[in-house]
DNA sequence: ACGCGCTTGTGAAAGCACGCACAAAGTGGG
DNA sequence: CCCACTTTGTGCGTGCTTTCACAAGCGCGT
């Protein structure tokens, strides 16, 4: 175990290397699929739409997996940045919130792409427990914790309306759940060592709508109606 | 024009700021729903989950609209912010592909929180176009360029499965659009000039799992199954 | 009118992230 | 066997982000 001179992968990979990895992982599934065996970091790089000298750096935390001259082996390489990405385990996720979008993201095929198994949907109103759902019964929030429990529940997916979701949120972390994906529109509030990411349709729509104004030269509705000043 | 000494608003803001500005907006707004008038910089950042020096620094890039002693002034930092992040205009959305995601997009309220209105809905599947989705017809995929026009198109949201989603993005563009938010799991390649903002469950989930395994002490599962190399 | 307490706005420092450019290392042809 | 070519891995400079810490400013009570 301690054997091994080249350190393969250090402690520590940047925040933003971890974020890009998923995308190189399908960028080479892809590359896979069609076929090929090799591929240099200029071409991986431009398939992934980043620098080629930023994918060596992202690649070379994980250990020294390219060979000069060649590049690197697919194959070799979707395994690596896929244990790496703890996809080789399978992850247990519940849904909370079986609305529009929640029902949208059991039935998403992509989901269970590698690793991640759709384990339980839960709902607070009663109409919907009991309807099957993405060939799962929707069952009550109230046996979240007993779900967690029972199904080895390890991330949680949030997707009810604003004002449930920190209640949802505390539930899964008392029931040991500390990775979340929440859909909702609020700052969750949890301890440390529990992993929130957040995804915002409205916010991305903000940024948007942000630099589309300012490309637009920013004029528009002449600066500000003069005298609105709303003190 | 050169007579301001203070200078109220650089042209440039920093992106880290644009992305936390729709988090201060959401939070300020719920403050004012519960009839809040103003608030200092520590409670505000703490309710929008930052940290307060950093609050206090984005704000200051839309100038000084604080009071030293007392705070900003809730109503009058929510009308800033929203003029600054192009909300005090309409913003039309088109959605094209109307599977699961896009019906849940179409349907979900808080976009039009804010300046955004969904003006159109377009898909592929003749089986869909006719289908009455949240008050809307679902035009074919062919009339993109004309509903562009038509409705005034200036934000694309493609909610398609990955293979068709260059392609739209590609007549997104053609089309004049320049803000295109894409949900499929594809890089897409646009031109200079052109946004565009994706968001990823299965990305989203990895970085998730990979620090859940990082948690758990990362062995589970007994370090790889040595003599599985792959080579 | 004055001073005290509170809060903003911002220099300055530390930490990250990015991308260039190049040495090191491997391949293949002659 | 050697040389020319390709491609990786990384040291280094640059710019952005975050955080600290504090002076300047404002309101209130006396």
């Amino acid at each position: 175990m301690t054997s091994r001179p080249p350190r393969p992968r250090e402690r520590g990979i940047p925040e933003a290397t971890v974020a890009r990895l998923p995308v190189y992982l399908r960028t080479l599934q892809a590359l896979q699929d069609r076929g090929t065996l090799t591929v240099s970091s200029e071409d991986l790089a431009s398939a992934a739409g980043v620098n080629s000298a930023k994918l060596r750096k992202d690649l070379s935390h994980l250990g020294s997996y390219g060979t000069r001259g060649v590049g690197y082996e697919v194959r070799y390489l979707v395994y690596q940045i896929s244990r790496e990405l703890g996809l080789t385990q399978d992850w247990a996720v519940a849904i909370v919130g079986i609305g529009n979008l929640g029902r949208a993201l059991a039935n998403y095929g992509g989901f269970g792409t590698r690793g991640f198994r759709i384990a339980a949907l839960l709902d607070a109103d009663p109409a919907m427990v009991g309807r099957r759902v993405a060939s799962l019964d929707v069952g009550h929030i109230d046996t979240l914790e007993a779900v967690v429990r029972d199904k080895g529940v390890s991330i949680g997916v949030i997707t009810t309306p604003a004002a449930s979701a920190q209640a949802v949120a505390t539930r899964f972390v008392g029931a040991g759940v500390s990775s979340i994906l929440n859909f909702a529109p609020v700052v969750l509030n949890v301890p440390d060592g529990v992993d929130v990411r957040k995804v915002d349709l409205s916010i991305e729509l903000q940024i948007l709508a942000f630099h589309a104004q300012r490309r637009n030269g920013d004029e528009g509705h002449g600066a500000e109606p003069a005298g609105l000043e709303l003190t």
